[in-house]
DNA sequence: CGGAATCCGCCATGATACTG
DNA sequence: CAGTATCATGGCGGATTCCG
């Protein structure tokens, strides 16, 4: 997460504390980061439709969650100054390129969600 | 693996807290679930040397992580009953049907890091 | 070797209240 | 409407110890 202690590790490790995926993971592999990007990629939304879309979030964990994706260039923010303030969140480029992997793995759930369920419950059943 | 949902479950309605996605990102979307399977591509591991691939993995959350997935049904743990006893752990079929989703958000991280690094030094050097 | 059990710090998350 | 600020807390994950 944060912590990458500079340890001497042997060069064959394929899991490196630095690599890719992992800098990646701890990004996106937070409780709303993918929620979000999911709920953008038909569009643009203000930030009340997105605290709509998403059930559950909060109101900080929205403002939090979307200045972390800005920082990341995945999300644009663009104000409207009208009265009352308009606040639009959408993908940028880069965030766009998300939307297959992501989807990939959206499907997947739909695809599998029933045979992990499935599988829980003969595990908790026969422990 | 067909997926034939005519409406995905974002499309337009709210993102409800029981979609596939939801339950399945709360799954493997903890620091070491993904890791794990990713270390499990090339073959089944033993217990300490999985916990030498993944470097930073304490025992505690390989052991606590592994239950998950076997629960899951997702990987399998065989016992041999040598002296000293040897334990293996693999995916199972459901588990290999991971690796796409999962390759397609590694090629993203490895094609896509250096972006969001330096997004991310963008935005921290204007605000 | 392959765990289980325990203690504990810390941080992500949540609830609430306030603001421009 | 679109946030900011503050406080409380649950549990994730690390370190350590013990066991068959």
């Amino acid at each position: 997460m944060v912590t990458d202690q500079a340890e001497p590790v042997l060069s064959g490790s394929p899991y490196r504390a630095d690599c890719p995926t992992r800098h990646v993971l701890d990004r996106i592999g937070d409780r709303w980061t993918v929620l979000i990007v999911v709920a953008l990629w038909d569009g643009s939304a203000r930030f009340s439709e997105l605290g709509r879309r998403i059930e559950g979030i909060s109101q900080k964990m929205l403002t939090q969650t979307l200045r972390g994706l800005e920082r990341d260039g995945l999300v644009r923010r663009t104000v409207y100054p009208e009265v009352p303030v308009r606040v639009e969140y959408g993908l940028t480029e880069a965030g766009r390129t998300l939307r297959e992997p992501l989807r990939a793995l959206q499907e997947w759930s739909i695809a599998h969600l029933g045979d992990v369920t499935a599988a829980q419950e003969v595990y908790d059943h026969t422990e």
